[in-house]
Parts: C-alpha cells; sequence; structure tokens
DNA sequence: CTGAAAGCGCTTACAG
DNA sequence: CTGAAAGCGCTTACAG
C-alpha cells in the first residue's frame, strides 16, 4: 500500500506537500504541484480516508435509516440521497431497521462508533429514541418523508400527510364512500399513526368514522403503496372485486402503481427530491457542525386511477 | 468525546487494560475488568471504530454494488447482506452503479480509499475492470446473483441461468409456442448477455430461432421480472392480451409477481439466501486475508402461474 | 495480569 | 511557498 510518504518521497518534498496538493488545499509552486502529481500517477496512491478521517474529524459519510429497503419507495430514497451524496464527495451508509427499536439502537450505535457525519432517518418505530441518541452527540439528522417530531435540532424534509388524507376522503366521499377503513402498516412506524390520525381527523369533518368491521367497509385506505397491493391481493383472492365492489387507495406512487394491471388511486410522493433535498441540508450542516433545523414540506397531489370508482349501495 | 484514555484515568489503569476489555481480548482481571466496565458506563464510552480501523488494518465493513437498488429483487439481496453484516459485526456500505462503467470506477476508488474489507457485486456492465481493480488490492470480491467471469481469485453465488432459461423455453415449447423473443435490459448488464445467450441455446437445442420482429412473437422472456412487468403493461396497452395473445415470462419472482392481478410465470431466486451466503463467504475471506475462490451455483425453479398459456394458431 | 512505547497514515498550525 | 513536528484514538508486541 503506498502511502503519502511514498510520494513524498519519489517526488523529493515533504508529506505536508503533497497533503496540500491532494487537498487542494493552500497555494503550491506550479512546479512543485506537477512533481507531486506525477509521484502520485506512478505509484497509483490513493489517500487513506481512514487516517483523513481520524485526524480530520469527519469520516466524509453519512447514513440513511430506513424502515424497509424491499420497498421501492424507500429504494428510490435511498438512491437519490446516495447519488447527492457522491455528488458532494460523500459516501452513504444504508441501515435497515424494520421500525424495531433495537436494531434502531443497534444502528445507532454503529453509526456513531464510525464517526458518521449525519444521519437520514427515513422511518422509525414509534417514540423512537434514535433522533434523539444521534443529536446529543452532536451528530445533524434529518427525517426525511415524515415529521411531526417535537425536537428543533431536527431537520424535516416532509410531505403533508394531512392534506393528501383530507383529499383521499373528499375523493371517496364525492364516489359516495361512507365506510371507509385504514390498513396500518405491520411494523409499527412513527408515520403509520400520523396517517392514521389524519384519516380520522378527515373523517370526522365530515361527520364519520372509521369502519372497524372490515366486510362493511367500502373503501380501504392504505398507508402505503405496497399495503395498498396487498391489500387489493387479499381482497380479490376473497372473491371482492376492486374497485366494483370496493375501492383501495394506497400511498407514494410507486413505479408499480401506474401499471396497466394495477392502476392505482394514490398520493404521489416525490422519493427523487425528497432524498436529494435531505442530503443537502445534512451535508451543509455537517460542514458547518451545525443541526439542521430547517424544515420543508411538499405537497403530494392525489392521482386517480381505476382502483376507486362509486360506492355500490 | 469520551475516549479510551479518558476511560483508562477514571478506572486508574493503562490504556492497553482497556483496550483489551473493550475487545474483550487477552486475559484481564475479574476485579480490574469490573472496575474497566463500570468507567465504561459512566463515561459512555464509544470505541472511535475510525482509530481502530486505522491502526487494526481491518474497518470491519463491507460493500455490496448494485445495479438498482429500486429494484426489490436487489433491495431484498441488501437486506439480507446487511442482515448477515451486522450478525458478523460488520457494517454495509451499499452503492448504486446502474451498470455505468463511470460509476462503478468511482464506487472502486471510494471504496479503496476506505479500506473496505470485501465486496459483493450483484451486477455490473459487461467487461467491468471493477472486479480486477478491487482483486489486485487483495480485496476479497464475491460475485451474487450471477457469474461468468474468469479470475479464479474471484467468489460466486450464483444461480443457473442456463438451467433456468431451458425450463422456461421448454415449457413455451410444450405449450405450442414457435416464435420467441428475449427483452433486454436498457442496462448494459454482464448477466443481461448471459441470460440472452442461455436463451438462445435453448432455442437452438430445439432447432428454433430468436423471433425477431416483436408482432410476430408468442411469448417473450424477459431479463428480470421489472422487465416483464413493464412487458406485459407495453403489449396490453397496444391492444394484444396477456396470455390470450401472448405469453410472458420473468425472472427473479419477487414478491409481486406473485400477486392476483399479475400472476407472472417466473423463475425462483432465493435473493435471501444468496445475501447471506455471499456475506458468509466474504468475511471469512477477509478475516482471513485471502481471496474467496469457492463457487456456489443455486437452482431456480421454474414458478408457473398465469402469464403464459397455449399459442394461439 | 498490567503498562510504557511505538506507530497506523494522515492533517494542521507554525516557522522559516 | 515548503517542511518539521505534534497528534487524532486506537492496537500491539514486549517487558516486567
Amino acid at each position: 500500500m503506498t502511502t503519502l510518504l511514498d510520494v513524498a518521497r519519489k517526488a523529493g518534498v515533504s508529506k505536508s506537500t503533497v497533503s496540500n496538493v491532494v487537498r487542494g488545499a493552500s497555494i503550491v509552486a506550479d512546479t512543485t504541484r506537477r512533481r507531486v502529481e506525477r509521484a502520485i500517477r506512478e505509484t497509483g496512491y490513493h489517500p487513506n480516508m481512514i487516517a483523513r478521517a481520524l485526524k480530520a474529524r469527519t469520516s466524509h459519510a453519512i447514513a440513511i435509516v430506513v424502515p424497509d429497503l424491499t420497498n421501492p419507495f424507500f429504494g428510490e430514497l435511498v438512491v437519490s440521497a446516495e447519488r447527492a451524496a457522491s455528488a458532494m464527495n460523500y459516501g452513504l451508509v444504508a441501515a435497515n431497521t424494520e421500525c424495531l427499536a433495537s436494531l434502531e439502537m443497534e444502528a445507532g450505535r454503529s453509526l456513531i462508533a464510525r464517526h458518521i457525519d449525519g444521519v437520514i432517518i427515513a422511518g422509525m418505530s414509534r417514540a423512537s429514541r434514535l433522533p434523539q441518541m444521534l443529536l446529543d452527540r452532536d451528530i445533524p439528522v434529518v427525517l426525511s418523508s415524515f415529521g411531526g417530531v417535537e425536537d428543533n435540532r431536527l431537520g424535516v424534509v416532509d410531505h403533508d400527510d394531512e392534506l393528501a388524507m383530507e383529499s383521499i376522503v373528499g375523493h371517496l366521499c364525492d364516489l359516495g364512500h361512507r365506510r371507509m377503513a385504514f390498513v396500518s402498516p405491520k411494523l409499527r412506524e412513527h408515520s403509520g399513526e400520523r396517517r392514521r390520525t389524519a384519516f380520522r381527523t378527515a373523517l370526522k369533518r365530515r361527520g364519520l368514522k372509521a369502519a372497524t368491521r372490515e366486510d362493511v367497509a367500502t373503501a380501504f385506505i392504505a398507508h402505503d403503496d405496497i399495503l395498498a397491493l396487498a391489500t387489493i391481493d387479499r381482497l380479490e383472492r376473497a372473491g371482492r372485486r376492486v374497485p366494483r365492489d370496493v375501492s383501495v387507495v394506497g400511498y407514494d406512487d410507486i413505479p408499480l402503481a401506474g401499471h396497466h394491471r394495477i392502476g392505482l388511486t394514490t398520493v404521489h410522493s416525490d422519493a427523487g427530491l425528497m432524498g436529494n433535498r435531505a442530503v443537502e441540508l445534512l451535508v451543509d450542516a455537517a460542514r458547518q457542525a451545525r443541526h439542521v433545523a430547517s424544515r420543508i414540506v411538499q405537497p403530494n397531489p392525489l392521482i386517480i386511477r381505476t382502483t376507486t370508482a362509486e360506492a355500490r349501495s
């Protein structure tokens, strides 16, 4: 393994000088720079980021913790975050926590030990202590694709669940539905609770209540598209037709939602944009050794396709 | 930030001793150990993995490079790899390369600079130089979910594309299909070529040739399920019914393939198992500072659902 | 069983 | 513009 010292010797300069050209910092004489650059090329030198991180006290890496990487929505979020991170010369490590408090704590410990410069949380268990754990160690964190946590050191890139639920329920009401049910995620997600609450609020505004019995509901609103697809599958296998007998609405608008055979009515969420913004906010904060603080909320428009129709009787 | 030295002072011992109890290495007197453990608890000490990595010359992190994290097959692969890695106390960093040579090289550089202990490649561009780049720097690599690369320093956890294509083509032939077409991935994947070749071989064995014109084909075999779903979408929007007018087969058996509205005939690939095995092989090799070498091939059974039917006419 | 010492490969003031 | 020196937080022989 060739080190800074090898390059320095080859170029006949000091380690400091090599370090200066590698980092592009401070002024180096043109002829010296060229000598060093040649030595770097000839030795195939790659700077050791670990040594750099130790001394410079920044790992140049950020993390994203997601509940379920298998869900294309989170896949997209991670991909866009990675793209943005590497554009800013940061590495991205992903942690899958399944919204399990134990996995979250383990991930937190690991990220702290690795001196991660900042973390994006894209979903977590209810009452998770992960944000506080990180924040208390002065690691900036931004919540992406959810929010509603009371800590003003937190950055948030959120969408508007209240508004989304309002338009979903409004749409369904217009179609004559009066008995609607919410389909909760199996993972005990923080955001799951918020959507359910927003759902109830939208109903109440219309003098309605959530349907308690599944067989009586004429419409199902799922916490996300994957769950909506599973719901359609379950319903249709049980002999109920969507949307003839029952309507189903999703959340996220993953690519498959628009598939000819699915045509899922859902709310559109721009995962790519959220991943980008989250990284930008985070890296900015990390570079200035401060927390994020700013909050961004994006609207998510309702996309009406073919899984919703007029209520039968 | 509390360091080893802080703990040592608090416990009234040397840094070496603290290090020994932290790592659980060498024998430490019971009473000393307890003093140290208390000091660790009281100070909230987390070992600095960066410093450890620098000195011990191992980052305790491995990487997985995937073509498209948005594809649930790769999502599952990454999730299972992460689970296996953290069970062995390794971190996992994921890199999305889209099978672009430039992104692959960039990822390679970054992984080398971060002194990653090993990498799983789950897909790459044709003639990619990534494996060699890593191998030459003595970083063990295992190819997961594909293979066919000629370097005996490489570990491989593969499935059998030849066998799979043989059973797909056999199934379609039994249904009377004679004009079949292969749907290639937009990404220029290494494995894409292999499946296409296996497809041609299976046809030739039956005295058939690939259909050159789409409108004439009675069956489409896609490189993966996502592509198969897109194909069904395209076909049906153009007015052709699946499977009445034309049959479609996928590859991977992602969860959605079994959905009531899809019922995709496909070949089953166990992403979870592959991710696990790949990590085990890799970590073993990394710990012994050697390459992987071993090759595992799993069969992937054909799952016949409802997108394939008898050829018309 | 415990501790003093060297060193991993860098960065960062600070002299010159 | 360049270099000598200290030090980031650990691990690892090696004495004792």
